[in-house]
DNA sequence: TATTAAAATTGAAACGTTTCAATTTTTGGG
DNA sequence: CCCAAAAATTGAAACGTTTCAATTTTAATA
C-alpha cells in the first residue's frame, strides 16, 4: 500500500502538503498538479485508520435494530443509506435480536468500535441506558420508539393519529365493534397506537369494551393468540384492529384457518408492510408508516450532531402515516 | 480516552506488557491481576483505529448486496451476523442498488475503508472485476451468484435441480403444458433455473415450447408483462413456473386482476419466500432457499481466508433448496 | 549456591495520517 | 526594486497501538 510519503516524494513535495491537499486546503496550482499525478500514478488511496487515529473519526455510524431481517427496519436503512454513502460514511449494522440484552451488548459493542454516531430502534421503551455513550460524545438518535425517561433526538411516527385514522375509518363504515390486537405494553409504539383507538371510541361516543382490548406481543404467536381471543368472544367484534405487520399476517393466517372471509366475515384493518398486503383479496387496509424517510430524517439529524451541531435538542420529529383504505373492513350500510 | 499507557502506568508494568495481556498473551499472574484492575479502574477500552494501524486489520467485513430491503439477502445476513459478531467483527453493509454501477463503487469504497474481507453477491452474472480488491489481498466469498471467469470462493444454491424438482412436481400433477417466467439471461440463477425446467421436460419427455419461456427482468414490471404474455397464448399452459420472488408476487397479483383463481384456473409454484406465500389460499408452492444457511457458509469461509488458509481455493459450495406442495398446483386427475 | 536455560518484561520504533509552529515563497504597494 | 504582509510550505510531533531485540527475572539443574 502506498502512503502519503510516497506520494509526498514522488511530486516533490512535503506530506503536509499532501495532507492539505487531500482535506481540501488551498495550495499552490503546479502543487496541486503534481500531487494529482502522483496519486493517479501511485494509485494512492489514504488510509482511514491511520487518519481516524489522529482525528477520531471513523466515519462510521452504527445503526442497531431489533432484528436484520424485519422489513420496516431495512427500508428504514435504505433511507439512512441514501443520506449517509454519498457522504463517504459507512454503516455498520448490529441486531439486538429482540433482546434488552443483545441491545446492551451491541451498544457497548458499537462504542468500542469508535463509531461516530449512532441509530437506534430500541427493543423495549421501558429502558435504555446510553449514558455511557453519550457521555463520550457519541451522539444518538433513536428511531420509531421513544424510550421512557431518555433525552434523545428521535424521529418516531405519529402512531396516535396513524391509530385513530384507521379506527375512525372504521367506524365510519358503520362498524360499532372493533377489537383491537394491542402490543406489549411496555412498547413505546403500541401504547401511542392505543391511545389512538381509544381516543376514536371517546370522540365518536362508542363505549369501550374491555374484552375487545387484546395486548399481544409483536411476533407470530402473539398474532395468532390474540386473534382467536377475540373472535372466540360471545359478543365478537366485527372489525379488527391489528396494530403490527406480524400481528396483522397472523390474524389472516387464523382467519384463513377458520374459514372466515375477510371483509366479509369479519373485517380487519392492519399496520405496516403496504406492498404486500395489497396482493390479497381484497386488499388489506393498512397504516402505512414512511419507513425511508424516518431512515432519511434520522440521519440526517445524526450528521448534524456529529458535526458538533447540537441546537434544538432533543429535536424529535413525528412523521404522518397515511391509510390504505379497502374492502377488508366491509361498509355495514 | 484512557490508553494502554494509562493502564500500564496505573498497574505499574510497561505498554508491552499491557499490550501482550491484551492480546491474550501470558503473563506473570501478579502483573495480569494488576492490570485487570487497572482496565477496570480506568474503564480502557482499546482503541480499534490505534491497533489496525499497526495490525493492518479493521475486524470488520463487507456486505455487498443488490439492494437492502430484499427479505433474502436481510436473512442471508442475520446468517452472516450469527458467525461474524460473536468473533467481535463489525459488518458493514453495502447495497450496490441493482446496478453494477453501484457495485463497482461500493467495492472500491469497502477496499478503501480497510475491510478484512467482502461477502459479496453480484447484481450480474457476466462481470465482475475483483483484481483490485484479491491483489490487495481482501478476501471475497460470492453469494447465491457465480460470475462468468471468476474464480471465487462461493456459496450458491443447487438452483438446477431446485427448479428440476418443482417441474418434476408439476409434471407429476398431470400438467404437460408448462410456462416458466425465467429471468434474465445474464443471471446465473436464471440461468440455472431454466435449465432444471428443461432437463425435466427432457426426462419426463415433454416437447419443448419455446413460446412457454419468457424471460423477464426479476422484478415488478417484469413479472407482470411476463404472466400477462402466457396468460394471452392463443394455447396457453396450465402451470406457470415463476422463478424468482417479485415474479412469482406479481404473477399472482395479475391473476388476482384477471379472476384467476390460482390451482383452479391456472397453477402455479413460486420461488423463495416461504413464509408469506403460505399466507395465502391456497399456500403457494415454492422453492425455497435456506437463505440463513448460505449466510452462515459465506461467513465462515471468509474467515478462514481472512485468516490465511487458502486450502481448497476456490471452495464452491451448492445448498439444496426444499420444495413446498400445495394446493396452488392442481392435480390433474 | 552458582550456572544456565527459559520465561517474562521492557522500551523504543513503527504504522500513516493530521496539525501546527516555524520557515519560505509569493504578492502587491510604494 | 525593496519591503511588508499574506499565502503556502515544511518537517516533526502526536495519535494509541503492536512488535521485537535487548534485558531482566524466574526456574531448573548440578
Amino acid at each position: 500500500m502506498k502512503t502519503i510519503k510516497d506520494v509526498a516524494k514522488l511530486a516533490d513535495v512535503s506530506v503536509g502538503t499532501v495532507s492539505r491537499y487531500l482535506n481540501g486546503y488551498k495550495i499552490k496550482e503546479e502543487n496541486r498538479k503534481k500531487i494529482e499525478e502522483a496519486i493517479e500514478s501511485l494509485q494512492f488511496t489514504s488510509n482511514p485508520m491511520a487518519r481516524g487515529l489522529r482525528t477520531n473519526k471513523t466515519f462510521t455510524v452504527g445503526v442497531l435494530i431489533p432484528r436484520i431481517s424485519d422489513i420496516f427496519c431495512t427500508q428504514v436503512i435504505e433511507g439512512i443509506e441514501e443520506v449517509l454513502n454519498p457522504l463517504n460514511y459507512g454503516i455498520v449494522i448490529c441486531s439486538a435480536n429482540d433482546s434488552l440484552q443483545g441491545q446492551t451488548e451491541k451498544l457497548a459493542y458499537l462504542k468500542n468500535k469508535c463509531v461516530d454516531g449512532i441509530i437506534l430502534m430500541p427493543v423495549t421503551s421501558a429502558e435504555l441506558d446510553v449514558t455511557g455513550i453519550v457521555d463520550s460524545g457519541i451522539p444518538v438518535v433513536l428511531i420509531d420508539r421513544l424510550v421512557k425517561d431518555c433525552e434523545l433526538d428521535a424521529v418516531v411516527c405519529d402512531n396516535v393519529n396513524g391509530a385513530y385514522s384507521a379506527v375512525e375509518m372504521i367506524i365510519n363504515k358503520g362498524h360499532q365493534k372493533i377489537g383491537i390486537i394491542a402490543g406489549p405494553q411496555e412498547i413505546y409504539t403500541a401504547q401511542e397506537r392505543l391511545t389512538g383507538y381509544l381516543r376514536a371510541l371517546e370522540d365518536y361516543n362508542i363505549e369501550i369494551n374491555e374484552a375487545y382490548i387484546v395486548h399481544a406481543q409483536y411476533n407470530k404467536t402473539g398474532g395468532i393468540d390474540a386473534f382467536r381471543q377475540l373472535m372466540s368472544l360471545p359478543d365478537r367484534p366485527t372489525a379488527i384492529f391489528s396494530t403490527n405487520y406480524p400481528t396483522t399476517v397472523n390474524s389472516m393466517k387464523v382467519m384463513m384457518e377458520q374459514g372466515l372471509r375477510m371483509g366479509e366475515d369479519i373485517s380487519l384493518c392492519g399496520y405496516d408492510q403496504t406492498e404486500l398486503f395489497q396482493m390479497f383479496n381484497p386488499p388489506v387496509s393498512v397504516v402505512v408508516q414512511p419507513s425511508r424517510e424516518i431512515g432519511i430524517n434520522a440521519a440526517e439529524i445524526l450528521l448534524k450532531r456529529i458535526n458538533g451541531d447540537y441546537s434544538r435538542f432533543p429535536q424529535i420529529q413525528r412523521l404522518k402515516t397515511q391509510l390504505i383504505v379497502t374492502d377488508s373492513v366491509k361498509t355495514l350500510f
